[in-house]
RNA sequence: GGGCCUGUAGCUCAGUCGGUUAGAGCGCACGCCUGAUAAGCGUGAGGUCGCUAGUUCGAUUCUAGCCAGGCCCA
């Protein structure tokens, strides 16, 4: 006996239910040992979760595909880790406990200790890493979760300076410098992701238009433009776009050259005499003016002392604002760092940390940024350099921080170099798999553009770079380990000894320059984050420590991220690592997806409010549901999550299974139908039909084409393909097998002393029926099998019931079963062939029905079938009955047989007949209407001529027209035509009515409350029907199908007249008559 | 400017290794069924498969160009 099922299932109480059983009987842990032992491994490196704050439903779809795969390969018994991985290092910690704290500025966190702050900083990551497991848990998500790998870990650390100190050797780490945002009054720098994300402000500054004079045409000079006159102390250069046109102007004593398009910012100008006066001396391209020399604004300044100012090339300069010529300062903005690094041209940086004047810059040394704006344009004034000045409205960036516009200010990194690697890493490339296969393309073109590798970050909780740099000779030192650090310490060790390399801790340990002897601090940088993540698949297996157990799980077989970012961040990473180390790809196949929106298809954001909550959505949705949304979508395509499309999958797919089920256990129950084994054991037993037959072919197939996707890594089309299946079983099988698990026992069979429980059901209930139940039950434990990867929780939900319960020696749960095998002996794609030709005739039939007003509770006497191909009209016979019971008809004929489906008709084409036939016409069409329509058409077909009585006529003087013939209701689609023959005997309406009597009274029992096995006394009221023949028609109907109507509404008595006291009474109506009914009920036990 | 992706019904998306008249769900109209289904099923309306060329007997599918949207790089 099943547990009994309730078709209003709550799948979320379920859930729950099933995490605390699978905990409470230590399900997990089974299922990671599974394959210990196991031969075939399949290696999965994961790529770590950033564990700064609770999962979002982004984070569960990555996290579903990951489960899927590993599940999935469990079942087909590959050893596996399990192992998943937690990011810790890094800015974004940083930033949220700098919120935490109340903290503006590098100042406060220094103010309070490095130390303090580090340590805030890993209690944060624990803290989330463990919130993280529990949602994934939450999730169905197995991992081995004790046993996940930090990269904030020691191991992790050392391992990067391994690879560091490997670079090094290469000679491919060097020193450099960036030009990157910066927040004068915090002292501190930002990332371009702070500044994207909400960063800007419209805000209006004042701009100056400054001449810079040409140094080889006297009184000529080029006109810049600025909105940060500030920069102007760091001009190196004039940028032009060389395919614009430019002019060379008169203005008032002066000439100067600015953009053609630009010429109206002339006006206005200061010191320029009479501005009116414009005279356009010449117009020239941009490229004329590349080359050609000038005087800086601030050559005075010691820090411009040499520097040679050039009109240069650039295509980003635009002609919407300004003078078309821009002023270039590399060491203050990061495009004119770009273009300086590009030309070539020396980096004038003026401002310290705080935003101060550095030494060189005269009078403006040791001012504030801020602060010399006023005077700056008076300097220029003075100079006679100032054109003119403006009000200027612009979006600019702000410090999210303390709101202080920020600057530009050029610095110190360390970079790896790509050159050697570039190479390396784009063959390794080639040798993995990318899903979807424009991976590889996307990949390939970052490392064909990707640049040096900047790896520094001017930050306190990060990997600490290994770099110890001597201020006295220029060299550095870069140590490889921990070992090798404690070696050659000569000073600060003992401190160190038992803490995490982390500032400020390492900071304290000083080693000798081995160039000169002086003593070494380390660099005060930590390292970029994706150095952390990159060099997981050595520090995770074992790289250092156990190089046997590294080599036999790297590479990965699989790795699996959301695309955005990846394909220049981790897998970039994880790439020129691997490439360094060991000059080989660190995983097989990448499996990419795309990005998860909201239902609207907007992006999720915390502070539009559209954003959803991985444990929100967990409890309002269920994860199972939510996992099928994620698995059946095509993973290249961005996915609109939201409760509204969650709800139609629970709809279309989990309730239609639970439906199946909880019907199954409904009736086996009634029956006392129990599995014997695990696959049933009723197919020995069992009168397959044909419907079983393809049922189960179409389940093997399923099998197949299931194992097949999950092989090449198509996760949805895995689902499309149980979606089917799922509707194939719930829309034709069970559909369509239903009363054969009504029917009753058999009588005279029953032999109360069987030896098993098989012979047993088979002498009681008999071979059609045990066909039914095996083919039902392997159906549904199979697809449990098929499902567990996908929705963990309702296959186990399934499997459990149908099959732990019940059957001795089974695993305890569907996920420590083997994946299921396709049986090639059980596929029958002929048989396959035949149903979906079963299916489409049926649609057709109902359509033909639907035309003709006929319902299909209206048994009708033929269906007539023209199909086009032979092929399929020999299938006919395999589907005979199922046609005559899904389309309520007594009869399959071909259109052969019954003379075609449709009847010619010909008429005259008068406009080709008047003129040859003028005033016989009208013989002629009589001529034309007395023939027969057939024979003339048949001749119009094929012949030049067609004798119609006494005329020679040709085809194209016949207009023929095929048109259904009256008897039947057709419909048709390509290559196949299908008719009901509409007329009605009155054997067929008492039939009708019947079918109408039953169906009514058997809404009537359900109304009433009564259970499906209660039998019932009826009676039939007729007094209201007036019309006597009507009441003869009815009365015998009834009669003569008494036995019919008592089996089917399970009476045991039927009576004509009133019924009597305590019955329940009804009315229903049959061929347009009501008729008052009552009924009482005799109640079964229900088991 | 370069690379990649996307463009199929009102909406959200499948699909097509080139083949007759291209599918689903939602929404709409009508109906059926209800002894698994507070559900389901069917029928109908709704499509120049972004545009233009090319290859081909045949192109929504392959190729090229263009247009639109997106992501990345510069």
């Amino acid at each position: 006996m099943f547990s009994p099922v309730t078709p209003r299932v709550d799948f979320i109480a379920l859930e729950h239910e099933l995490l605390r059983w699978w905990d409470d009987a230590g399900i997990v842990g089974q299922y990671l040992r599974r394959n210990e032992a196991a031969e075939r491994r399949h290696s999965f490196i994961d790529g770590p979760i950033t564990a700064n704050n609770p999962m979002g439903v982004h984070h569960a779809w990555g996290r579903t595909y990951k489960d899927l795969f590993l599940r999935w390969r469990t079942m087909q018994g590959y050893r596996q880790r399990y192992q998943n991985g937690f990011d810790g290092q890094g800015l974004w910690v940083e930033v949220e406990v700098e919120k935490e704290k109340g903290f503006t500025s590098k100042r406060d966190i220094e103010a309070y200790g490095i130390g303090r702050f580090v340590e805030d900083c890993k209690e944060r990551v624990r803290k989330y890493a463990a919130i993280q497991t529990r949602q994934s848990q939450r999730l169905g998500y197995w991992m081995d979760w004790d046993d996940s790998y930090h990269t904030m870990s020691d191991e992790n650390n050392y391992t990067i300076w391994h690879f560091l100190k490997r670079c090094h050797e290469n000679g491919w780490l060097y020193r450099g410098t960036d030009s990157m945002p910066w927040c004068a009054r915090c002292g501190t720098g930002l990332s371009q992701h702070e500044i994207v994300t909400e960063g800007y402000q419209d805000v209006t500054h004042t701009a100056v238009y400054v001449r810079l004079p040409l140094t080889d045409a006297d009184g000529e000079s080029l006109l810049v433009w600025t909105t940060t006159p500030w920069t102007l102390t760091a001009n190196v250069a004039a940028a032009v776009h060389p395919e614009h046109r430019y002019v060379r102007a008169r203005v008032g004593g002066e000439v100067l050259y600015l953009g053609k398009e630009r010429l109206a910012v002339l006006a206005g100008g200061r010191g320029a005499g009479d501005s009116a006066k414009i005279e356009v001396l010449e117009e020239l391209p941009g490229s004329a003016l590349v080359g050609r020399t000038y005087r800086g604004p601030f050559d005075e300044l010691e820090a411009q002392r040499g520097v040679e100012h050039r009109v240069i090339p650039w295509t980003d300069v635009g002609e919407d604002e300004g003078t078309a010529i821009v002023h270039i300062a590399p060491g203050a903005g990061p495009e004119d760092f770009a273009l300086g690094k590009e030309h070539g041209l020396p980096v004038v940086a003026p401002l310290d940390e705080n935003g101060f004047y550095l030494d060189g810059f005269g009078w403006l040394t040791g001012q504030s940024v801020f602060d010399v704006r006023d005077r700056i344009f008076a300097d220029l004034t003075g100079k006679g350099c100032l054109f003119k000045t403006e009000e200027h409205q612009h979006r600019y960036p702000f410090c999210w921080r303390c709101n202080s516009e920020l600057v530009f200010r050029v610095v110190d990194e360390w970079f790896i170099s790509m050159d050697e690697l570039r190479h390396t890493m784009m063959e390794i490339t080639r040798n993995v798999q990318w899903i979807p296969p424009f991976g590889l393309e996307r990949e390939l073109d970052w490392l064909r553009n990707m640049h040096d590798w900047m790896i520094s970050k001017k930050r306190y909780w990060g990997l600490a770079l290994p770099i110890w740099a001597c201020d006295e000779c220029g060299g550095f030192e870069v140590i490889g380990s921990e070992h090798e650090l404690e070696e050659r310490a000569v000073e600060g060790w003992p401190e160190f000894a038992g803490h995490s390399p982390h500032r400020p801790w390492i900071d304290g340990v000083k080693v000798a320059c081995s160039s000169c002897g002086a003593k070494l601090s380390r660099i005060r940088d930590v390292g970029n984050p994706w150095l952390d993540a990159g060099i997981v698949p050595f520090s995770t297996i074992g790289y250092r420590g156990d190089r046997d157990h590294w080599r036999d799980w790297f590479p990965a077989d699989w790795i699996s991220e959301s695309f955005p970012g990846q394909f220049r961040n981790w897998f970039y990473s994880l790439l020129a690592m691997s490439a360094t180390l060991e000059q080989t790809e660190p995983f097989k196949a990448c499996f990419t997806y795309a990005l998860l929106r909201d239902e609207q298809g907007a992006e999720m954001h915390k502070s539009k409010g559209n954003a959803i909550w991985f444990e929100d959505a967990a409890d309002k949705m269920g994860v199972d549901v939510m996992r099928w949304m994620y698995v059946r979508h095509t993973p290249a395509n961005n996915l609109n999550f939201g409760y509204g499309p969650g709800d139609e999958v629970r709809r279309q797919f989990h309730i239609p299974i639970w439906n199946m089920y909880s019907f199954f256990v409904n009736y086996a129950n009634i029956d006392g139908w129990q599995p014997v084994s695990a696959e049933g054991g009723y197919a020995e037993a069992a009168e397959f039909t044909e419907l079983d037959r393809w049922i189960r072919s179409e389940l093997h197939q399923t099998i197949r084409a299931v194992t097949t996707a999950l092989e090449t890594w198509r996760p949805e089309t895995a689902a499309t393909v149980l979606e089917r299946f799922v509707d194939a079983l719930s829309n034709w099988y069970v559909r369509r097998s239903r009363r054969r698990f009504w029917r009753g026992q058999q009588e005279g069979h029953a032999t109360p002393d069987q030896a098993s429980v098989v012979d047993a059901f088979l002498a009681r209930y008999g071979a059609d029926k045990c066909a039914a139940y095996q083919t039902l039950y392997e159906c549904l434990t199979t697809l449990a099998k098929l499902l567990a990867p996908f929705n963990p929780f309702i296959s186990e939900a399934i499997y459990r019931n149908l099959v732990v319960v019940p059957v001795r020696g089974a695993p305890p749960s569907v996920h420590l079963c083997d994946w299921p095998q396709a049986d090639e002996a059980l596929i029958d794609e002929e048989l396959s062939a035949a149903t979906s030709l079963a299916m489409r005739l049926s649609r057709l039939g109902r359509s033909a029905r639907a035309g003709a007003n006929l319902r299909v509770r209206q048994p009708l006497a033929e269906l007539v079938v023209d199909l086009d191909s032979e092929r399929e009209q020999a299938r006919l016979p395999l589907i005979h009955a199922q046609l005559l019971d899904e389309l309520n008809v007594k009869e399959v004929r071909l259109a052969a047989e019954v003379g075609g489906l449709t009847a010619a008709t010909v008429k005259p084409n008068f406009r080709a007949l008047g003129p040859r036939f003028g005033r016989r016409m009208k013989e002629v069409a009589a001529a034309i209407a007395a023939a027969d329509a057939g024979a003339v058409a048949a001749q119009a077909e094929t012949r030049d001529t067609v004798q119609v009585g006494e005329f020679e006529l040709q085809p194209d003087d016949l207009v023929v027209e095929t048109a259904p013939r009256e008897a039947y209701a057709i419909a048709a689609e390509q290559g196949c035509q299908v008719g009901v023959l509409k007329e009605l005997t009155p054997e067929l309406r008492a039939e009708g009515m019947v079918r109408e009597a039953v169906h009514m009274i058997n809404n009537h029992r359900r109304e009433a409350g009564y259970s499906i096995v209660d039998k019932i006394e009826l009676f039939l009221n007729l007094f209201n029907v007036d019309d006597p023949e009507a009441l003869d028609d009815l009365r015998n109907a009834f009669d003569n199908r008494a036995d019919q109507i008592r089996s089917e509404i399970l009476a045991n008595e039927i009576h004509y007249g009133q019924a009597p006291e305590g019955a329940d009474l009804g009315e229903i109506t049959v061929a347009g008559h009501e008729i008052g009914i009552g009924t009482i009920r005799e109640q079964v036990e229900d088991q």
